[in-house]
DNA sequence: TCTATATATTAACATCTGTTCATATATTAA
DNA sequence: TTAATATATGAACAGATGTTAATATATAGA
């Protein structure tokens, strides 16, 4: 690797997508969407989180195309949609509780 | 992986990791530590970011025991300390690049 | 000891971030 | 259309974060 053919815009997605996975409420949902989809009440009540935090936190991680979302009447189900940005949340979860 | 065995500490590790590589500056910096070691003034002036900053933030990356140093003379020589993480670092610069 | 050099620290500041409450929007059923 | 339910949005706020200038500390050499 060659910190010189780092862009400006390539440090910048670099760092965006990082900066999502640095955050623990962020961190609960997109385990908890490792592997199956939910609803926005369904991660609510099961994370104990706020309706409007999870909104929230979902429009974050949805804009960095980590997740993505279908819609089933009025309800919303949220699935993960980078698979390799889960992999490394898993990579990253075992590195630290194997420590 | 299981949600439910993430207990608050593995949660706050990971999150505080993961932040930690949220960071442009930070991400520079570990990025030219990838291969070799070097000191504060050479990482100051090869990535024309002030002293005291690259000094704040390889304390911030210091207190992660994501890099380590050693003194030779009045200069203090950085180099990376979690193998683990910078692969995941390189991971990830890969998969934004290849987009 | 005095000076020069390299790095670390402190305080201040502006900016960013995450949560919350209140409310808006969208969909479905009656 | 009205009511009920699910989700999204906007504004406000407190707290966190990154950078900077100024200064302190540490080491080596004269």
């Amino acid at each position: 690797m060659d910190y010189k053919k780092l862009d400006a815009e390539t440090i910048d997605t670099v760092t965006r997508t990082f900066k999502a996975l640095g955050d623990p409420t962020r961190i609960r949902i997109l385990t908890y969407l490792f592997n199956n989809e939910h609803s926005v009440g369904d991660i609510s009540d099961t994370l104990d989180i706020k309706q409007s935090t999870v909104s929230h936190q979902l429009k974050t991680l949805k804009n960095l195309r980590l997740v993505k979302s279908r819609r089933d009447g009025t309800t919303i189900y949220y699935s993960h949609d980078d698979a390799h940005v889960m992999l490394m949340l898993d990579q990253m979860i075992s590195h630290i509780k194997h420590d």
